[in-house]
DNA sequence: ATAGCGACAATCCACAGTAGAAGGTCGAGG
DNA sequence: CCTCGACCTTCTACTGTGGATTGTCGCTAT
């Protein structure tokens, strides 16, 4: 029952164990799938956050099932965390993207090489966006104005580094 | 001369070494200033950087000036390692956004509540791009291609993400 | 039936990144 | 001369990343 603050990535993890109990495998497969396009984590903090919120009480450990699979459930001291956090103001976000670093230092760089990095960059955001757009289209069953709202975001930012790419000039590009 | 791979932000650290000696101070305020807007970093880093790169021999003390103030240069092999740095492939970019996160789990939560998270980021956000927009306008005298990019990025994200606040069903933003 | 392969599942570790407290020094202005 | 704010480094605890390691189960092809 130790005091100390909830993170982000923990409150996440309790939020998705309000639907069920889950293994440390499930939440980080559900993580990655629900909002792993804004907020990253691994399975190695998935772990180590399970094992501190069991400690505090804010899960419980089930039954073990095959393979050393865990499940946890969500506690009424659990439950009362999130919704502590959850009313919490969101801080800014941060972005870190390699990509830019290296061309802000990209006159120590010969421009071929550069050009190259940046056509493989934006193949991938355009891949993503197509991933995105797919989803979108198939979404019309769920009608979850959150779900909508994060793709949405999801779908404008692709678009806008797609642009980006596209405006650079053409000593960048080749 | 321990053997580590350099990471981005020691990297870029012996980025702006090249241009003059500067002390762990000097290097965090540069770095905020110049890549700040796509490569968070923190004091703390900057000196644990610093202390393993002279420890390494990519950097040398300096005479010590007032304060405690300890500037540093790059050595030959600290240009060699950047050098071999900045060729490799950049990898993707990472995003955390604790609003989408708030968003995602809105169901939790007071409809006013989150409309008040809502509006108060796209303050943030539309202040900021009011900055990069002066920024890019007082531009003319630079000229640098690379710099204008990296601003340009900036630009383009902040509208973006104007646009889709702007989107946003009427039921999130009350 | 069984051998083997791929998905499942947890753990561990080293490194990178964040946040803020703490401690101290210098210099300009009242 | 004093004080306040800017300067400058160090330290610590926590959070986040990436990958290696270890092992198990279940299906499928022989």
């Amino acid at each position: 029952m130790v005091e100390r603050r909830l993170n982000a990535t923990a409150a996440s993890l309790l939020g998705f164990l309000h639907w069920e109990p889950m293994s440390g495998w499930d939440l980080a497969a559900t993580a990655e799938h629900v909002i792993g396009d804004f907020w990253s984590l691994t399975r190695s903090q998935v772990y180590r956050e399970l094992a501190w919120m069991a400690d505090a009480g804010l899960i419980e450990r089930g039954e073990q099932g095959p393979r050393e699979r865990q499940p946890y459930a969500i506690t009424d001291a659990g439950r009362a965390a999130f919704a502590e956090w959850v009313r919490q103001e969101p801080g800014p976000e941060t972005i870190r993207f390699p990509l830019l670093l290296t061309l802000s230092f990209g006159r120590h760089l010969p421009p071929d090489l550069l050009a190259g990095f940046i056509a493989r960059q934006r193949e991938v955001h355009a891949r993503r966006l197509t991933e995105y757009e797919a989803h979108a289209a198939s979404n019309e069953a769920g009608r979850d104005v959150f779900r909508e709202a994060t793709l949405a975001f999801g779908i404008a930012y692709e678009r806008a580094v797609l642009a980006w790419f596209d405006s650079l000039p053409a000593e960048l590009t080749r």
